[in-house]
DNA sequence: GTTGAAATTGATAACCCGTCTCAAAAAGAA
DNA sequence: TTCTTTTTGAGACGGGTTATCAATTTCAAC
């Protein structure tokens, strides 16, 4: 699929460095990934059993992992769960969470992007992804 | 009379909401848990196993959720574990967690939280908690 | 202080997510 | 094509966490 041409290009990169080899499964695999922002084992599972029903999820682990070690991918724990970021995808976005009700608001704010870099380059990182969840009250919920 | 008064009104007002008891152990775990940072469940069951050898690991897991029902402790998954921080300790503090290593590094910010009042503010939200982690290369695996 | 309903505990079974195992299949260089 | 190496799929396995349940404890009402 070439609209994905310059992540493949990362991934066969990657692939001929440490002597592993391009297969139907990987190229599936990341055709699916990079379609969204962030993924769970399980859910890529699902979504290609159409495709492929006897792709195992032993293989979509073994190469979302397989993604985080080229790159492409960030793995970050949420509840019992493990997503899978596509890193190329640069739209991120934060939450704001009620306690009270669940309601979920997302946004965006430069300024704290920018103060996490400086954090970070502080410390000797180089930051790679975040999260940024905050706890609280919306407004109906305060009364 | 514990030196951990506060907390302990806390819990109390929780448990008499909910309905629910104040126990020997609930006032052990937390007597225990006041006393750290942070900690695993698994930590704490061979702290405790000393002072009470039938302290149960389900006991552990109960309490400490029970504690972040109240407020007092904040669940972060990392890796396959789940660590407790202790949310009254000297305040909040944000992590940069190395995706090479594991390596944490604490660090507090207070810009960004002023950001992250106006953000909230701005959306109808009061601020209870939050949560930033910060996840990427620190300078050794950079290379 | 006793009583009794309701909540809690401890031991362990069950659960879930993710990894490991291994024989069969596929990749890819010669 | 041949041959070596890697990958795959299916299920077993493992570690961390939660559910189960009988026995115990709490605590409010007597």
């Amino acid at each position: 699929m070439s609209k994905h041409a310059k992540e493949m290009g990362i991934l066969k990169e990657h692939l001929g460095k440490h002597q592993l080899k391009f297969t139907r499964q990987r190229e599936l695999i990341l055709d699916a990934f990079l379609k969204q922002e962030h993924i769970t084992a399980e859910e890529m599972y699902h979504q290609l059993a159409r495709k492929d029903p006897h792709l195992g999820l032993a293989t979509i682990y073994r190469t979302l992992n397989l993604f985080c070690e080229a790159g492409l991918a960030q793995a970050r724990h949420f509840g019992t769960q493990t997503q899978y970021d596509n890193v190329s995808h640069k739209g991120h976005h934060d939450h704001l969470i009620c306690t009270g009700c669940g309601k979920i608001v997302e946004f965006e704010n430069c300024d704290i992007e920018r103060l996490q870099e400086e954090v970070a380059t502080r410390n000797g990182f180089t930051i790679q992804t975040h999260r940024l969840e905050l706890y609280g009250l919306c407004s109906r919920c305060r009364h």
